[in-house]
DNA sequence: TAGATTGTTAATCGATTAACAATC
DNA sequence: TAGATTGTTAATCGATTAACAATC
């Protein structure tokens, strides 16, 4: 279906956030970070960053710690975010203009060049300074502008017609916050994203919680 | 740190897809699934979906599968969505806006039944039906009304200040889109959204995709 | 040298997968 | 009965945690 195995899924969804923090770090002028600085930021062990740290290759350097500024690019680089990649959003409603608006992709290395949507209404206005094109246009803009990922924030009944779409203009990684699954070829990537999934995550905590049991990150 | 440990995560991430799926299907009248299709929706093993489906106590029936209403009620009873609780959000932004707007949350037993925000802009304005008040107002309002959930959507700078605010107001659970850690009594269970983590992993997979591998889930 | 921290190796734990008997 | 599917038990795999030597 598309898709590729992929370890270290825990850790590889935690290095953003390592991210956002050595960026702050950098900003405030800190060049050296160790362990537990990170430990107590993150709410994990100590290992638990350790090991995290560890994919990216980066070594540190016993009894001091790891350079603030190696960290950043060993992380971008991992994830293939130091070279920006441009991506396409289909569906301007709420969800996607908040996406539109998000100005934290820059840091993860994605540009959304342009949006798409297929109400008159919003076709040919500009969200967030990104210019809304009609969704029939989707196939051939894709090609033109060599976009290799598409971000689907349409209802869930017209999420495989836009993915669709994504495809025949040459799209090859879709992050589909609809709530459905989606077919696709298998040299394309799908990764759906589920907000509620969080939500059952915090009342399963809650409901625990209040039986008694103790202990855990607020990622999760 | 206010937090319990949870097994079973990547099940209850899950749930709340199943959830959607299987309510599709009693909208369109079908009474029983089977393994099989849930795993060609999910995009993961049969056996996954058993081990899934299991966790609710619902016992299906060999041979035919399983009731779609017994198992919509048991997932909702395990998750304590079944008596909707209420919750209210800070920070009317586009993120903020576009929960506001996601119809779904009624699904998953959540009703957000108010707004906060520190911009005079939108303080006394309405985003999808809910008055926005004074953040000054926080604490104050969520004691008079009783909410136990608090949704966090402030840029980062001021996420702590708002986690405080809705502790001294009886808050017990957050869900927090901002990007830090917040610090909060034992008693206050904190679940930390990071979308960007799901960026990080389509990344991971692109970058995996053109070196070779295969196969894998779109839920990751 | 003493203190701190890294990073490796081993042990534990939980999640995923496989095999299969039980059931309709 | 035959075919399909459930649910249990065991095996494999990976992730988390612990212990500790190596290093600055």
């Amino acid at each position: 279906m598309g898709n590729v195995k992929v370890q270290k899924l825990p850790t590889i969804r935690r290095l953003p956030t390592y991210l956002y923090k050595l960026s702050e770090m950098r900003k405030a002028g800190v060049s050296i970070v160790a362990t537990p600085e990170l430990a107590r930021y993150m709410n994990l062990g100590e290992i638990v960053i350790r090991k995290d740290l560890a994919v990216t290759g980066v070594t540190g350097q016993p009894g001091v710690g790891y350079k603030v500024k190696e960290l950043i690019e060993a992380i971008k680089s991992y994830l293939n975010w130091d070279n920006s990649s441009e991506a396409v959003l289909v569906g301007a409603g709420s969800l996607g203009s908040a996406l539109l608006g998000y100005e934290g992709f820059e840091e993860y290395g994605l540009r959304i060049i342009a949006a798409f949507d297929a109400s008159p209404d919003k076709i040919g206005t500009e969200v967030h300074g990104r210019t809304v094109f009609d969704v029939e246009r989707l196939s051939e803009l894709a090609r033109r502008l060599q976009v290799r990922m598409g971000i689907i924030c349409v209802p869930a009944a017209h999420a495989q017609e836009v993915a669709d779409r994504m495809v025949a203009g040459g799209i090859r990684a879709i992050w589909n916050f609809a709530n459905v699954s989606l077919s696709v070829p298998d040299d394309v990537i799908v990764q759906r994203e589920v907000i509620a999934g969080g939500l059952a995550v915090l009342s399963v905590k809650m409901n625990r919680k209040l039986a008694g049991e103790e202990d855990a990150g607020q990622l999760g």
